[in-house]
DNA sequence: ACATTAAATAGACCTTCGTCTATATAGATA
DNA sequence: TATCTATATAGACGAAGGTCTATTTAATGT
């Protein structure tokens, strides 16, 4: 029921604002976007993105620390992975990023 | 300098984005808007905002929770308040979250 | 001056969360 | 198989933050 599908996503925005409210999470979008990747760059699968390991080298953080991050990122649908062999790509999602911003725009 | 000022306003967005991602501090922020209040509305002292004993009210919290979140919004800029009487109204503050939503919509 | 209401401040409690170390899994390659 | 690299998972530790109670300050009116 919607009451039920409200209680299981209570507040999207929330969600994903407390995903960006953190620094670490914040640079590793603004690092991707320096990169030019998001989930649009369809021109080559070996494209775009950041691997784990290119985040870990600029953000000078641990493995797992980066890891957690991204989880986070990825869960509330700002950033996409995939792997590819042993890595695994990231890239923004632009369209959530601008949807997010449209409703705080017009809170 | 320079270097200076960044130190002491490290990342704007960053601080309204850790602002915003509190459910009691994103509701504030909705009641002020239902409530159609905003620092544009210069119509009269008294008509736009609400004060902390209304907010109480509304978020069943208590006075000195109220007060906390209010200084939190407040000093990200993204409420603005002004004492009339013993009462202390509060209202959104429109330009900044406009603002916040087009840097993340680009990021 | 006194009483009453609104808001500010101080401090404590408890949960959440960012980071780390240690370890396990998966993919590639010889 | 053995090995190396990339990522995932488990668990611990410490800092940050949301809420409360208790108290103080400010504004209003009798």
């Amino acid at each position: 029921m919607a009451s039920a599908a409200k209680t299981h996503a209570p507040n999207k925005h929330l969600e994903q604002l407390r995903a960006l409210a953190d620094p670490t999470r914040l640079r590793i979008l603004e690092l991707l976007k320096k990169k030019g990747c998001c989930s649009c760059d369809e021109v080559d699968d070996r494209a775009g993105g950041m691997c784990v390991c290119d985040l870990q080298m600029a953000l000078r953080l641990t493995q797992p620390t980066i890891t957690h991050h991204l989880q986070v990122l990825r869960q509330v649908g700002l950033v996409e992975c995939r792997r590819i062999g042993p890595w695994l790509y990231c890239r923004r999602n632009p369209a959530a990023l601008k949807a997010l911003g449209a409703a705080l725009a017009g809170l």
